[in-house]
DNA sequence: GTCGCAAGGCTTTTT
DNA sequence: GCCTTGCGAC
């Protein structure tokens, strides 16, 4: 297919900065794999020398597959396509010396991050759930805005933001000391230090002479500040974003960079992308309509030349269980009739949790599927394990992961011997383990405990030294003589999930084999490197099976932006869950605005189809509620709604009539603003 | 030091 | 409703 004026002129500028407005399915793909082409081939840009960034893993790996598909793997090769968070861990690798890092760090996920915090502030907020969040929150924000514990200190004014930045500064010495760094350290790092090191940031503009973003109305202060020291005064450079599609702002996400775009660089060459390539014009229809409510950055008006489609079925279950049986019915039987594959089938939701139903009535019926995003697999324990003990292995100061392994599988090292090794090596300015070497003499340990313990870290050193050498073989070594299958069959609760954890295991390693090895788009990676993709979740994956796959794909609608499906089925349109209640409760447009935002986003994943589904009754922390219907779905166009009621004996003219006295209720209870 | 049971309390979304 | 945490028994 051709490009069109708008694509084919995005494409072809390429002499100064370049901002994308680009709507949904306006092909915004495209126009980056095809711009990426575009330098390599006729503007005589290596592949090497351009960079594109996106946010989500799912987003580069889709990225990363166009670009190869339309260049040839040969071509493709050196190309740095990466979310955010792995372009920072590159620059930080290679930059470490100067970062005053050692090159073994390890990343801390946000657990713990919070687990670490938690214990830090111990004293001062007495374990105070919300308050931890909130200073949780409160650091990354700091982060992202590139304040340092000193300056956070001093321009306190509270007697509690005082109290958050010295916890802020406590973090900050304790993951240092830990040799270990946190998702936003990704970002700030090398922002700093592009900022104040002028030799370095020559070399990395030396390195990265054209930068792509995708999704970049997602961008924080300091991602932004990263991409204006990258591409410096030379300013070459494309952004594509839409700020109808921007659902990130609870992590730092600015969407007024998109204003600040035309400050910094005003010879800006702005380009909007308006034709929908992707959904039925009822479908579109809808999606404008409903986004209509938001106020707008920049204006833009969508349109298609596809026909009108299907009308968008609402439908209404009884309770959750209802939902998921209803919803899984009419694919089945939606697939029987069109003779479609599963896999042109999404099942999309505001929270993880909901997939749990839809799974369980999936399995019930047979039908394949596949849940991407979420944190399932690595909030696994025996996953958890596994990367605590990798993590160790490369990171000895890493006393949290030292922490969760010690005594897993058990090795008679309980919580009296830990606390006292803890006080110690806290005496001493060490790590867990490198105190257990020398706490003997002290005295402090009987000679059993003691014994214990040091069998334990005596053999976790030689591994070590077996695995700067050795890594892949070191872990298979690891895995035997701890004996974890056992361990794994010994603790569950049952065969089956012994066998699936066991199955996870083995999933883990055969990633570390492939990305220690490399392929033909990676270089192969130090067992660091490889531990650190994992804890970003950003791993090599053996596409081939996976995308032939024909399954259902599951996912919340954060984790589908940028894909697209035939037929789309949205769980869960329920005042309370989109939008959220927290966002309801906090009485502040913007959050409202920012879950329109979010219906906007899924109901734009529709090629075809797109069913809406509420319940009338939902169990919420054991209690039995009754949730209202979505305000937005009074929004939406109603000559285009089906709404089916939930009851099959009701006649059409019945089914009429409650859905539009429904209606008339919902109206009257979120009336439309203007 | 380990295991099992009961009570309590809640992550929305991602790297 | 489910998972984590705390406590008591062995």
């Amino acid at each position: 297919m051709k490009l069109n004026d708008a694509q084919q002129s995005a494409v072809e500028f390429v002499t100064g900065p370049c901002l994308v407005l680009a709507g949904a399915g306006s092909g915004k793909t495209r126009v980056i794999t095809n711009k990426i082409a575009h330098l390599i081939r006729v503007c005589g840009y290596e592949a090497r020398q351009i960079a594109a960034v996106t946010f989500t893993n799912k987003a580069a790996r889709e990225m990363k597959e166009r670009v190869a598909a339309t260049l040839g793997k040969k071509e493709a090769r050196g190309l740095l396509i990466s979310t955010f968070h792995t372009l920072g861990l590159e620059i930080i690798k290679r930059e470490h010396k100067v970062l005053e890092l050692k090159s073994n760090f390890s990343l801390f996920d946000d657990q713990d991050q919070l687990a670490l915090l938690k214990e830090l502030t111990e004293p001062f907020l007495k374990e105070d759930k919300t308050l931890l969040m909130q200073l949780t929150n409160r650091i990354s924000r700091w982060k992202n805005d590139i304040i340092s514990p000193k300056l956070a200190l001093e321009s306190a004014l509270s007697q509690e933001d005082k109290i958050f930045a010295h916890c802020y500064q406590l973090y900050e010495t304790q993951t240092r000391s830990l040799n270990v760094l946190d998702f936003d350290d990704l970002i700030l790092l090398p922002t700093k230090l592009l900022i104040e090191n002028q030799e370095v940031r020559e070399r990395w503009q030396q390195k990265i002479k054209y930068l792509l973003v995708d999704e970049y109305q997602d961008t924080n202060t300091s991602q932004y500040q990263l991409i204006k020291m990258i591409v410096g005064t030379r300013a070459r450079f494309t952004v594509v974003g839409d700020d109808d599609q921007s659902i990130y702002s609870w992590r730092g996400a600015q969407p007024q960079n998109m204003a600040l775009l035309k400050r910094d660089f005003p010879n800006l060459n702005v380009i909007k992308l308006e034709q929908n390539y992707r959904s039925t014009a009822r479908i579109l229809k809808a999606a404008n309509i409903l986004i209509a409510n938001n106020p707008h950055l920049f204006d833009k008006k969508l349109f298609c030349d596809i026909e009108q489609g299907e009308q968008i079925k609402v439908l209404a279950s009884k309770n959750e269980e209802n939902e998921a049986e209803r919803v899984v019915a009419e694919l089945i039987s939606h697939r029987f009739l069109q003779n479609t594959d599963y896999k042109q089938y999404a099942i999309l939701y505001r929270s993880n949790h909901q997939s749990r139903l839809i799974e369980k009535v999936l399995m019930q019926n047979r039908i394949p599927y596949k849940i991407s995003g979420g944190t399932s697999f690595f909030a696994r324990a025996e996953i958890k394990d596994i990367m605590a003990y990798l993590r160790v292995l490369t990171n000895s100061e890493d006393d949290t992961a030292f922490l969760r392994i010690v005594n897993t599988p058990r090795r008679e090292i309980g919580p009296t011997t830990l606390q006292k090794l803890g006080e110690f090596a806290k005496s001493q300015q060490k790590s867990l383990f490198s105190a257990s070497f020398d706490i003997g003499p002290t005295g402090l340990l009987t000679s059993r405990q003691l014994g214990a313990l040091q069998q334990f870290t005596i053999w976790l050193d030689k591994l070590s030294e077996h695995a700067k050498n050795e890594p892949l073989e070191s872990v298979k070594t690891l895995l035997t003589s701890i004996n974890y299958d056992s361990w794994l069959f010994e603790t569950s609760p049952s065969q089956k999930a012994a066998e699936m954890r066991v199955r996870n295991v083995n999933q883990l390693y055969e990633w570390l084999g492939e990305m220690l090895k490399g392929d033909e788009l990676e270089e192969p990676m130090t067992l660091t490197q490889a531990v650190n993709r994992f804890t970003l979740r950003d791993m090599l994956e053996r596409g081939e099976d996976e995308q032939d796959a024909d399954q259902v794909q599951l996912m919340t609608i954060h984790a589908s932006k940028g894909l697209e499906f035939d037929f789309v089925y949205i769980l869960g349109m329920e005042e309370g869950i989109m939008p959220h209640q927290n966002s309801i409760d906090d009485n502040q447009p913007e959050l409202i605005e920012e879950e329109r935002r979010l219906a906007y986003v899924g109901i734009t994943r529709a090629k075809k189809t797109l069913t809406l589904s509420h319940c009338l009754e939902r169990r919420s922390m054991g209690e039995v509620i009754k949730p209202e219907p979505s305000r937005f779905l009074a929004e939406l166009p109603q000559d285009d709604l089906d709404w089916e009621s939930k009851k099959a004996k009701d006649t059409p003219q019945q089914r009429m009539e409650k859905g539009q006295a429904h209606l008339a209720m919902l109206k009257a209870k979120f009336p439309k603003k203007g």
